[in-house]
DNA sequence: GCGACAG
DNA sequence: ATCTTGTCGC
């Protein structure tokens, strides 16, 4: 299906302006239902940073099995800048999930989704072009204070910036650093916590992640 | 002025 | 993100 290419911004201001507009769409209520496919998103770069492939891989949610796999190679269409990553990645995610066959019920990013400087980080931003529900799990912080998360899988530390919680630090595997959950769109954070503990089982980083991230690094090299 | 800063 | 080997520990 042809989808119109709306202008992408070429400066921070206009960046943080779109930002801005698409803000106020964000759903925080959570869907209806439990998902029966979630789909994994990630990005894998060139050496020099002047490509990149974009990867959605779609799980059945029962056995974790592949329901459908889309790979995009491109370009970056922004710079990295902390808070307006989503630019980046955007443009080529959403052409991989033009290509998809299977509609997935949740996406899973690899970036924030609220825990974001202006509650709009990547998740959040991909939920709302979709309008499919959507969270992120993040290796790492970009805002956000927590207490220590206890040794065990499955324990978890809000995380709060500016007196809110925008997400949890969640330990998925024991004795293993945790990862950083928040809601992006149409979730709540207590169901994306529950989904990323069990997709994943075995790892850090949830199967989604794992599948997909594979999937584009294949691409790439 | 000095750190912090998703991928 | 990416550049990169071995090594410590279960």
């Amino acid at each position: 299906m042809l989808r119109a290419v709306q202008p992408w911004p070429r400066t921070e201001e206009e960046a943080l302006a779109v930002q801005d507009a698409l803000r106020s769409r964000v759903v925080h209520e959570d869907g209806p239902r439990a998902p029966t496919t979630v789909a994994g998103l990630d990005v894998a770069y060139s050496a020099d940073d002047r490509r990149l492939a974009a990867a959605v891989v779609v799980l059945n949610t029962a056995d974790l099995s592949i329901a459908d796999t889309a790979v995009v190679r491109g370009v970056p269409a922004f710079p990295y800048v902390p808070g307006l990553f989503a630019f980046r990645e955007v443009p080529a995610l959403m052409d991989a999930l033009d290509r998809l066959t299977v509609r997935p019920d949740v996406l899973i990013c690899d970036g924030h989704g609220l825990a974001h400087p202006r509650r709009f980080g990547l998740a959040a931003h991909l939920g709302v072009l979709t309008d499919l529900p959507s969270f992120g799990v993040g290796k790492t912080r970009l805002v956000g204070d927590w207490e220590p998360v206890g040794e065990q899988r499955g324990a978890r530390s809000p995380l709060i910036d500016s007196g809110e919680t925008v997400g949890a630090v969640l330990r998925t595997q024991s004795g293993v650093k945790p990862v950083f959950v928040s809601a992006g769109h149409r979730i709540g954070l207590e169901r994306a916590c529950g989904l990323t503990l069990r997709l994943a089982p075995r790892y850090r980083l949830p199967e989604t992640t794992r599948v997909a991230d594979r999937a584009c690094r294949d691409s790439l090299s």
